[in-house]
DNA sequence: GGCAAGATTGGTAGTAACTACCATATGGCC
DNA sequence: GGCCATATGGTAGTTACTACCAATCTTGCC
C-alpha cells in the first residue's frame, strides 16, 4: 500500500477523534461541522469528502463492526447451519463492539440526545437487517421463505441490540457474552409472550 | 369544539395533502419546503408550526396509526393476557394502516428513494417500540424481564413490519390479516432459524 | 532526477432546511 | 364593541450540504 492511502487513514481517523472529541465536549448539536474541520486542520470541503454527513462522522464505527460480521457470514458455505451461524453472527458483532466499549457508549448517548442521530442509528440497523433478510433468504427452502428469513434476521437484530442497550445501561454487569446467552435461552425456551395465533 | 380547532384541523390537512401531491408528482428531494407553504396557500413559518420538520409531512399518517394502537394497549386492564393483546396491537396497527392503503404505499416509496425519510421512519419505529416495551414490561413479573419485553417488543414489531412490507410489496396478495396469521404461525410452530444456545 | 497523469486538497458561491423573533390579524369571551 | 389569547406572516440569520475550480501533492515512467 502506497503513502498516499496512509495518509488517507490518518486524516480519517484523525477527523474522526477530532469529532468525537468535539462532540462528547460541547454536544452533537452545539458543534459544527467547521469546528470539526478546523480542529483537524483540513478544509470543511476535505470533511466532507470523508463523511458525507455529520452523523456518518458518530455511526461509522457501528456501521464497520454490524458489516464486517454480514461479510463474514457471506462467505460461508452454503450448507451452513443457520441456526449455528446466526449465533456467530452476533458473536461477531458483539465482539467487534466491545472492541472499543467508549465509542459505542459515546454513541448511544449521543444518539439519547440527538434525534437525527438516533434516525441514522436506526436506519443503519434497518438497513443491516435488511441484507441480512436477503442473504438468509438465499439460504432457505420451503414454503414462506421470504417471511422466515425476515423473522429470523429481525429475531437476530433484536437480540443484539437488546444486548447491547443493556450492555450500555449498566457497564459492570454481566458479561456480553453470557447476555446474548441468556435472550437467546429465553427466546428458545419459550418464556417470551410471543403473539399467539388465533382465527 | 370551536372554530380555531376546526381551522387548525383543516390547514394541517390540507398542508399534508398538498404535500403528498408535490412529492409525488416531483419526488421528495426536488420539492422545497416553501414550494408546499405556497402552495398550501400559508406561510412557511406557519407549515413550521404544524410540521416541525420536512419528514414529519411524510410520516405523520404512520405514526399516528402505530400510536393509536399503543395508546389503546396501555389502557388495558392489567391481567391482560399478553399474547392476546400483543395480538390486538397488531391487528389495529394493521387495521389503521388499511385504511389509507394509498399513503402507506407512498410512505414506503418515498422512504425507499430518500435516505432522511428512511432515517426517520426508522427511528419513529424504534421509538414505538421502546415504548411498548416500558409498557410490557411493567405488566410482567419474574426473571430477565428487561430482556422479555424487549424480546416480545421486537418480536412485535418484526411481524408488523414484515406483514406491511409483503402487503406493499404485492397489493394484490394475500389478506392482511392472513399474512399476520402466517407470521405469528410460523413464530409459535418453530420454522424460524433462531440462532441457537451454545456455551 | 524530472515529468506527465491522476488524485487530493482548499476555497468560493450557492441552496435549502430550520430557528428566533416581532408585528399583525383573527377567533373567543364579556 | 372591546379585551385577551392565539394563530399567522415576514425578516434575518445559522448551518448542513452541493457544485465547481484552481492549486498542490503522490505516483509511475523515462
Amino acid at each position: 500500500m502506497g503513502l498516499r492511502e496512509l495518509k488517507r487513514e490518518r486524516t480519517r481517523r484523525l477527523i474522526s477523534d477530532k469529532a468525537f472529541e468535539l462532540f462528547s465536549d460541547h454536544g452533537f448539536g452545539r458543534t459544527t461541522v467547521e469546528q470539526i474541520a478546523a480542529a483537524a486542520e483540513v478544509g470543511p470541503s476535505t470533511l466532507y469528502r470523508y463523511f458525507p454527513t455529520k452523523e456518518t462522522l458518530v455511526l461509522e464505527f457501528v456501521e464497520d463492526c454490524l458489516f464486517d460480521a454480514l461479510g463474514w457470514f457471506r462467505e460461508q458455505p452454503a450448507d451452513l447451519d443457520l441456526p449455528d451461524g446466526l449465533q456467530s453472527v452476533i458473536e461477531r458483532v458483539l465482539g467487534q463492539l466491545e472492541r472499543n466499549p467508549d465509542r459505542v457508549r459515546m454513541v448511544y448517548e449521543l444518539a439519547g440526545q440527538t434525534p437525527s442521530v438516533s434516525a441514522h442509528l436506526a436506519e443503519l440497523i434497518w438497513r443491516w437487517r435488511n441484507e441480512l433478510t436477503v442473504e438468509l433468504a438465499g439460504r432457505l427452502a420451503g414454503d414462506s421463505v421470504e417471511f422466515t428469513a425476515a423473522l429470523a434476521a429481525g429475531t437476530t437484530m433484536n437480540i443484539i441490540e437488546i444486548v447491547v442497550q443493556t450492555w450500555v445501561d449498566n457497564p459492570d454487569g454481566t458479561e456480553v457474552k453470557d447476555l446474548a446467552l441468556e435472550a437467546m435461552g429465553l427466546l428458545r425456551g419459550g418464556g417470551i409472550p410471543l403473539p399467539t395465533v388465533q382465527a
